[in-house]
DNA sequence: AGAGCGATGGCCT
DNA sequence: GGCCATCGCTCTA
């Protein structure tokens, strides 16, 4: 079993941090079974940024985005689906990297159960999706990304980053904060 | 393959 | 009351 990401992997920028998460995985346990993806897509939120729920100050929604980073932030978005973030940066600043894909590696039978598909590639290409197949919820909101429930441990990448504008937002839409493994087949959108 | 759209609920003004 | 860091279905091609 690989490393855990430590709280200082966590505690840097929100931009360095979603680069470095790619090719980690996301470990998680449902009914006994294990599950595991490899994150292949992220999107970095800052502070200063008009798309960051941080963006207008400390709110009851937003302040596991002003925690230390190593905790999760989870939101539901739309009444119905669910978006998990890793927590960056130092402890007041609110700041965040939404996991936006994972590449499933452990646990298909579960998730194509939580998912309601046989098709792996629709597991996991996307924010809401991933949830749905890693049954993370608003329980899972404010929890350390190193004791669980959710844990990232260290992971390998030998593909190149390619970087992007953001997916699904109006304000800061020109901002290059969107990271992807290069030709991998379960991200969300080229 | 791609555009349009409804579902659905919490948060914030 | 308006706004969403979404998804899956339907319709057109």
């Amino acid at each position: 079993m690989s490393q855990l990401l430590k709280s200082d992997f966590y505690q840097r920028d929100a931009r360095e941090v979603a680069k470095d998460l790619l090719g980690c995985v996301i470990n998680r346990e449902v009914d006994g079974i294990r599950l595991r993806g490899r994150i292949v897509e992220t999107e970095a939120y800052l502070q200063d940024d008009p798309a960051c729920h941080a963006y207008k100050g400390l709110t009851p929604r937003t302040k596991a985005m002003f925690k230390a980073g190593g905790i999760s932030y989870v939101y539901l978005i739309y009444g119905m689906y669910y978006c998990f973030n890793a927590v960056t940066g130092k402890e007041g600043n609110g700041e965040a990297v939404l996991i936006r894909a994972l590449e499933p590696l452990e646990g298909l039978d579960t998730m194509a159960k939580l998912r309601k598909t046989d098709k792996v590639k629709n597991f996991c290409s996307g924010p809401g999706k991933l949830c749905l197949a890693f049954n993370i919820g608003k329980n899972e909101n404010l929890k350390c990304l190193e004791s669980g429930p959710v844990t990232i441990s260290e992971g390998s990448r030998e593909e190149e980053i390619y970087t992007t504008t953001r997916i699904g937002i109006s304000l800061g839409a020109d901002l290059p904060y969107r990271y992807y493994l290069k030709g991998n087949q379960f991200i969300s959108k080229k």
